[in-house]
DNA sequence: CGTGTTTGACCTGCGC
DNA sequence: GCGCAGGTCAAACACG
């Protein structure tokens, strides 16, 4: 528990340094691909109108252009041209230095660390240069894809968080590049409360990096059901369905399942766990990428080569 | 072991 | 200030 708190600390410290370049987002404009604009509407009013996602403010700018691809839109469109909505939004990047603190937090917390005197006295990076009160500005994409095409993103994902979303009754998954390096990627799913059989996926930045073609170990890429112990508390033995593989994690089983949790009222297991258990029959295979998603073939690795 | 997911706790911005 | 909501961290697992 010390040690949690004591790395909390460090992690608050870290944070603090680099709090003023907070990610920001706004959307300078908006390219729309394809036919119908997403059906984000009245998804906020859902939860009393409190608080309806941006998305929902933004998807009704009116102006939509459908030209100024950039790299990232070039990058995905064989992917999804088909059958997908890809909305661009474009802002000023993100500057290195966000990408140089998640690396120097390590070396800080190591040599804080360290008592032998080689600690290294913290190196801000801080908000000296923050001058400018405007937020950063990171880049955007925003597609919208069916469960189809959700799989076929080439690059490789891990998933760092999950949480259920205000206006929709889907969880939105949290997702980075794993080559992490010093990849700043992130990319967001969230299944479409209006079309649940879209999904939106949000990309911020972009890869620094080439497409890998092959990942150093196929490790950890499924997961079978189990029950995760919980330290403290003694809640829902949340068993864990299942998982996809790695490269496209989309309609992880957790997605569907927190379906309606938010709306019976988070009563007990009971419920929870019957649907889960649903969940589990219907789709408690490692296949659930074959089953939900038949198009591709079995390629695992090596779609660079499809790719050009 | 390395890699990936799950998940509760934590952080931060924002509105009241 | 407090509380909420979105985003992130990291310990604990899982898997090959
Ligand atoms: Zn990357």
């Amino acid at each position: 528990i010390a040690q949690k708190a004591f790395s909390r600390q460090r992690k608050n410290k870290i944070k603090e340094e680099t709090k003023s370049q907070r990610e920001r987002e706004i959307w300078v404009r908006w390219l729309i691909w394809t036919n119908d604009v997403p059906g984000y509407s009245g998804s906020g009013e859902r939860s009393g109108g409190s608080c309806l996602p941006f998305e929902t403010a933004s998807f009704y700018e009116p102006e939509m252009e459908t030209t100024g691809l950039d790299e990232l839109g070039e990058l995905y469109k064989p992917f999804y041209s088909f059958s997908t909505q890809i909305i661009l939004t474009s802002s000023v990047s993100v500057p290195e230095d966000s990408r140089i603190f998640r690396d120097d937090k390590k070396q800080r917390t190591h040599g804080c660390l360290q008592s032998n005197g080689s600690r290294v006295d913290h190196v801000r990076i801080t908000k000296s240069k923050s001058k400018k009160s405007k937020k950063n500005q990171q880049k955007r994409v925003v597609e919208q894809v069916k469960e189809e095409n959700l799989l076929s993103d080439a690059w490789a994902w891990r998933k760092y968080g999950q949480k259920p979303i205000k206006g929709s009754p889907y969880p939105r998954s949290y997702y980075r590049c794993s080559s992490s390096k010093g990849c700043l990627v992130r990319k967001q799913v969230e299944r479409n409360p209006q079309n649940p059989e879209k999904f939106t996926i949000t990309y911020t930045n972009e890869h620094n990096h080439e497409l890998p073609t092959r990942r150093n170990s196929l490790a950890g890429s499924t997961r079978a059901k189990s029950s995760q112990p919980k330290p403290s508390i003694t809640k829902k033995s949340g068993k864990q369905v299942v998982s996809s593989p790695t490269s496209n994690p989309v309609i992880t089983s957790a997605d569907e399942s927190s379906v309606a949790v938010q709306d019976m009222g988070i009563s007990e297991m009971s419920t929870y766990q019957a649907i889960e258990e649903i969940e589990g029959m219907s789709t408690s295979l490692p296949s659930d990428l074959l089953s939900g998603i038949g198009n591709f073939p079995s390629f695992t690795g090596d779609f660079d080569e499809l790719f050009e």
